[in-house]
DNA sequence: TCCACCATGTTAGTGACTAACATGGTGGGG
DNA sequence: CCCCACCATGTTAGTCACTAACATGGTGGA
C-alpha cells in the first residue's frame, strides 16, 4: 500500500524531526539523518531540495487559493482573504497536534528555518494575491492584502511554536480577527 | 576623513551590488566580490556575516521602535504600528534612489534574498512589537500588529523592486492605507 | 623613530548541495 | 515462474559558503 518512496520520505522527516528536536538542527548534518533513515545523503536531497526543507514541507496553497475564490467579491480585498484564512482552517487535514508543534517550535527557534518559512509564506502570498487578482483587484493591492494577513498569521503561529499556551486555531481566529473591520453599530452587512 | 574600514565596506557593496547585477546572485563567488573590492573572501566574511548581507544592509530598527512610542496610546496596536511606519519614512536618511532600487530589485528576482530579507523583517518586527508591549500591549497582539504592517510593507517594497512604476513612498503610504480603519462618518476620534 | 595594535592574508577544514555514472531491487509481462 | 526494463539508490568527486588559528604588515600615536 505505502509505496517504498512514501516510506523512504516518512522515515526521513521523521528522523530528521528527532534529531533536531534532540540535538539541535545546527548539530546535526544531512549526512546523519539520512543514515538514521537508512539511506545516503543523495537520496536526502532527491526527496527535499534544502536541508530545511523536511522540516517545512507543507502542501496546503492550492486550497487557500480557492478559499480566496469563494469569498464574496463584495468585500474589500483584505477582508476576502481574511475570511478564506479562517475558513481553510477548519478544513486543512491537521497532521498530529504534537508533531505540528514540534515542528513549528523548531522553525521560530532558528533564523535559517524562520527565513525559509518566510520564503514559503511568499509562495503562499503569491497564490493568495493571483486569486484577487484574476477577479480585477490591482496587483500591488492584492500583495498587500495577502501580505498583510500572512504577516498576522506568521506572527501567531511563531508565537504559538515559542511556547504559549492554549490551542493554535483560538490563535489563528484571534490573530486574524485584528485585521477585521469595526463592526458598523447594529446591523452586519 | 573616510576611514580605511568604511572605504573597504563601501567597495564590497559596490562590488558585489555591480557584479551581482550584472551576472546575477548565484553566478558570483564571494572571492570574486572580494578581488574585485581589493581584498581576501576573509576581509568579506568580517564585514558581513552572509553573502545575502552585503545586499540587505539597513540599519533602521531602532528609529522605528522611537516611533512606535510616539504614537499615542489610546490607538489600537494596529493603528500605532501603521502610523509609526507612516511617520519614520519621512524622516530615514535615503541612499540614492537608483542603488536602492537595485538592491530591492536584486531582492526581489531572487529567492535566497527574499528569505533573508524576511529575516531581517523579523527582527524590525520584535523591535516594534517590544515597544507595544513595554506599553503594556498583550506579546501577541503586538506581533500580529507589527506583522501585518510589516507584510504590507514588504509587499509594496518587492513589487516595486519587480519593476513597478511610480515612487517607492507613495506605494508605502498606499500599501498601508489598506490597513486604515474606515473613516467613521464625520469627527476622526 | 619605534612600538603596539588592528586590519588583513594564509591555510586548512567542515558541511550543504550538485553532477555523472554505476548498480541493484522490484514489479509487470511473457 | 522467470526475465527484463526501469527507477530508486549508492558512489565519487567536485564547488562554494563559511569558520578557526595563526602569521604579517601597515598605520597612528608616543
Amino acid at each position: 500500500m505505502t509505496s517504498r518512496t512514501e516510506r523512504t520520505r516518512a522515515a526521513l522527516q521523521g528522523a530528521a524531526l528527532q534529531l533536531f528536536t534532540e540535538r539541535g538542527f545546527d548539530h546535526v548534518t544531512v549526512e546523519e539523518v539520512a543514515t538514521a533513515a537508512g539511506v545516503s545523503h543523495m537520496t536526502f536531497f532527491r526527496y527535499f531540495p534544502t536541508k530545511e526543507a523536511v522540516v517545512l514541507d507543507d502542501p496546503y496553497d492550492p486550497v487557500l487559493g480557492d478559499a480566496v475564490r469563494a469569498q464574496p467579491a463584495a468585500l474589500s480585498p483584505l477582508e476576502r482573504v481574511r475570511r478564506a484564512l479562517l475558513m481553510a482552517w477548519g478544513t486543512l487535514p491537521e497532521p498530529g497536534e504534537d508533531e505540528t508543534r514540534a515542528r513549528v517550535a523548531l522553525v521560530a527557534g532558528h533564523d535559517g528555518l524562520r527565513a525559509k518559512a518566510w520564503a514559503n509564506n511568499q509562495r503562499t502570498q503569491d497564490v493568495l494575491a493571483d486569486a484577487l487578482v484574476e477577479d480585477g483587484v490591482p496587483p500591488l493591492e492584492a500583495q498587500v492584502a495577502a501580505g498583510a494577513c500572512l504577516g498576522a498569521l506568521m506572527a501567531a503561529l511563531l508565537d504559538w511554536g515559542a511556547g504559549g499556551e492554549g490551542g493554535l486555531g483560538d490563535r489563528i481566529s484571534s490573530a486574524l480577527g485584528q485585521l477585521a473591520p469595526p463592526p458598523i453599530a447594529e446591523g452586519v452587512p
